[in-house]
DNA sequence: TAGATTGTTAATCGATTAACAATC
DNA sequence: TAGATTGTTAATCGATTAACAATC
């Protein structure tokens, strides 16, 4: 049975996985080396990887492609994730264009959009799908990860629908908050991160006079 | 002296925000009202607006406008913040393109690209200029803020640039991790959050079973 | 053996939340 | 007065980090 893995560590394993595939093939690193790449504390890299099944070596280190293995394990990104994303305007597009997921596993499945007139056009080589057949192409595609790239207005309905579908996690690009019941979901949003900057420029401001 | 906010409240502002902004001129709300829009425990709301220089009133409840000014202080969301975003991909004019920016006091001062095809092309109004003006545009238009749009491998010399040319704060979206000192760097990445999610998706499973 | 580095403990720090007196 | 809701305290919980024995 898997340990749990505390969600300040869960939030880091990707990092280190990315620090981890820069370093593929070179034999060891120490918790010293990954935690000055990833610009945390080493001590927290050796606490994080205590909860995987993780093995160092005293004195020499973590083997370098045992642990990205190790560490993709534990996320659980041991089969490919195909993904839906619905709509197909500046932002879906650019997602979809997005080269990084297969990497990890990840698949766009499908790109929706209610927008007759994008219907049928190819966004990366897929082609835009209506937003009529969401739960069809959920169901039929086995598809659990939803990406809300529509604007504010649509996103919670868009939500329901995708949960209705049978999805079971969701990424919210839409800056609103949702309110769904039994999926996880997780936001991102560009003004946030802005307002959260705003903040610390003003913060530092005060440190310098 | 204004307080110091923890950053956990300082990353919750941003979202009482946009709840006060949909309730703008209803008269007052409650800590509780607020907790369930933004999805938080009300306790927390009412700490977090202890923060600020909110008064509530007891019985009643806080007054949505005032209450919103003075988030928006806290925040530092007192003037014009130009920001410069460098990289005009997909996800550059996405981000461009993305409204949301002036509600709050953010606005795209330019949009910059390494590739001269790109230079002179417009996007949402405005015109992509050269790389290489990169530390005269930031230093003439007094930009604090940079957006770093471009692919993985320009990331790292981006970010020295905008921190040399006087940039104060770094929103990286390129997956990955750059190092750099004196400014703050929020990093904003597709697949860390994904992989998020199928960690969260596989412990789902196993309680499911 | 000497040097390096892990794995884990324990101290500390910060964040969350229930509870309730204060008070509108 | 009765009901509602704040502001704050104190308990709890979770996260970080220094320190060091174990051991390669």
């Amino acid at each position: 049975m898997r340990k749990h893995i505390p969600d300040a560590t869960v939030a880091r394993l990707p990092v280190y996985l990315r620090c981890l595939a820069m370093r593929a093939g070179t034999g060891t690193c120490s918790s010293e080396d990954l935690a000055r790449t990833a610009g945390v504390n080493a001590s927290q890299v050796r606490k994080d990887l205590s909860f995987l099944e993780a093995q160092g070596v005293r004195g020499v280190g973590y083997d370098v492609d045992e642990l990205r293995l190790q560490v993709r394990n534990a996320l659980g990104l041991t089969h490919e994730f195909p993904i839906v994303i619905v709509g197909a305007g500046n932002l879906g597009r650019a997602l979809a264009n997005y080269g990084g997921f297969g990497e990890w596993g990840f698949s766009v499945a499908a790109i929706v959009d209610v927008d007759a007139r994008k219907v049928g056009s190819r966004i990366s080589g897929k082609t835009v799908e209506s937003m009529t057949e969401l739960e069809s192409i959920v169901s039929d595609r086995g598809i659990e990860i939803g990406i809300i790239a529509t604007p504010s207005t649509q996103a919670q309905t868009v939500g329901e629908r995708l949960v209705a579908a049978g999805v079971r996690s969701i990424l919210n690009f839409a800056p609103t908050v949702i309110s769904v019941e039994g999926v996880e979901v997780r936001r991102v949003d560009l003004s946030t991160e802005l307002q959260i900057l705003a903040y610390h420029l003003q913060e530092n401001e005060e440190v310098d006079q």
